[in-house]
DNA sequence: TCCTTTAGTGACTAATAGACACTTATATAT
DNA sequence: ATATATAAGTGTCTATTAGTCACTAAAGGA
């Protein structure tokens, strides 16, 4: 069975079989933490639609390269930083026929996490693509519907934060509970008590001590590694209000 | 221009732009509550691929007729339910090479919650359509990945059911504390004291006593009614594990 | 040596969940 | 009428955990 399909008025795509497909995407949110700030990855796009603006790292799926839907999150944020992040979790996905002006397209959002010094060269050296802490983002112009998805994963990660030690893949292999209070305290967006947060971490057993110190100023502080197993924690009280 | 199209051999689709396009899906997961068991409703299916086995209510995206994702998720529920769920949120998308014979395709999964009452007519009516308890699950033959799915969607829902009362939508308008306590068992796999629960229905101040009860056996209950905010409550001690 | 800075701890208080026995209100059986 | 069964709803003590904050510890620099 075979029928007639008009090519020239079919936009959004229109499958071989006589279905219309919308274009797909697939756009990460790739935190970092560097110089006591909270940073997200932006790229400058190049070309139309949005050409001049920032965007989320990402772009079109390629069935005939990606075998699934992260991979090709994987692909285009190694595309960027050189390197895969070391947490990558799916946030969202926002399909509908106004969020660009091609059409009907649908974008599978993914959160991600990595330690600054992990791609810092690798994103000094392309000029296209930059890391912008988060509260200077407000004057700037950002693609489509991409300011939305910042915003939701930034929700996601307040999330995280309040109930897991999972922003740690923000930071580097080792770090100090001082480091990891900070981007816990920029992601709530309070001042924690530092007597609670401790108490949580060592609680649950969720970090190992590994018997180096390193300081700036002030007394030297314990390095910790994320543990891979059991990274979220009950529950803090008196955070939410 | 127009050309013609052979259907058999077309998968996956081709855009006009080139670009390889998914076939794109949206399924759902339909929890509902009666006679005291948790049931998701299922279709069987009548067409190729995996005619005869039992799929999640769901369809193709259709571009010129869904403003959204969402949109395609409501407009097959109702097809199979008469009516909207009360309750409607995007689980997450599962998109690969293998997951359909056909080739890559993509499905958005949403979890949905609806009373038993409000769409019992119209299921029973319609013969491809069952609700089935999730304790009877084992022996079905399941269509695609949807039993995945469906553990995936259960899984959400037991977090809900750990931090929130949202699972009260798939309670009708009315109903008692023990039924929504039980609910909440079904879904947690656990007893819970019945003190604790209703404390803390009552601290969140979450719901409304309507004045009047309702028994079977025994004293008679008090009927609440969910309110449209604040849903979530917070921590429960000692349900893990 | 003292001051500053940051790391880390001791110890009390406050808040909340767990446990469980108790009372209350209804239907039904004798 | 009374007893019994059943489920709703409460009183209250205990256990656990978070909040608070003052304290000590360990470094660098003036």
């Amino acid at each position: 069975m075979s029928r007639v399909v008009d090519e020239s008025t079919a936009a959004p795509g229109q499958r071989p079989d006589g279905i219309l497909s919308p274009l797909l995407t697939v756009d990460s949110v790739l935190f970092t933490y560097h110089e006591r700030l909270l940073k997200i990855l932006l790229v400058k796009r190049s070309v139309e639609p949005e050409a001049g603006k920032w965007g989320l790292p990402g772009g079109i799926v390629d069935v005939a390269v990606d075998s699934d839907l992260q991979a090709t999150a994987l692909r285009k944020l190694v595309d960027k930083t050189g390197i895969a992040p070391t947490y990558l979790d799916q946030l969202e996905t926002i399909g509908d026929r106004l969020r660009d002006p091609r059409g009907w397209s649908v974008t599978v959002c993914y959160t991600a996490l990595i330690a600054h010094q992990a791609c810092a060269y690798h994103v000094d050296t392309v000029s296209d693509v930059r890391w912008i802490a988060l509260n200077k983002m407000r004057h700037l112009r950002l693609a489509f519907d991409h300011r939305e998805l910042i915003k939701k994963a930034q929700e996601r990660m307040r999330q995280r934060a309040l109930y897991s030690i999972l922003p740690g893949y923000a930071l580097p292999e080792l770090f100090t509970l001082g480091e990891l209070q900070h981007l816990h305290e920029l992601l709530i967006g309070k001042a924690l008590q530092k007597r609670s947060f401790r108490r949580r971490i060592e609680q649950a057993g969720l970090l190992v001590d590994s018997g180096q110190k390193r300081q700036e100023q002030g007394r030297p502080a314990a390095l910790y590694r994320l543990r891979n197993k059991s990274l979220s924690y009950r529950f803090v009280r008196n955070l939410e209000g």
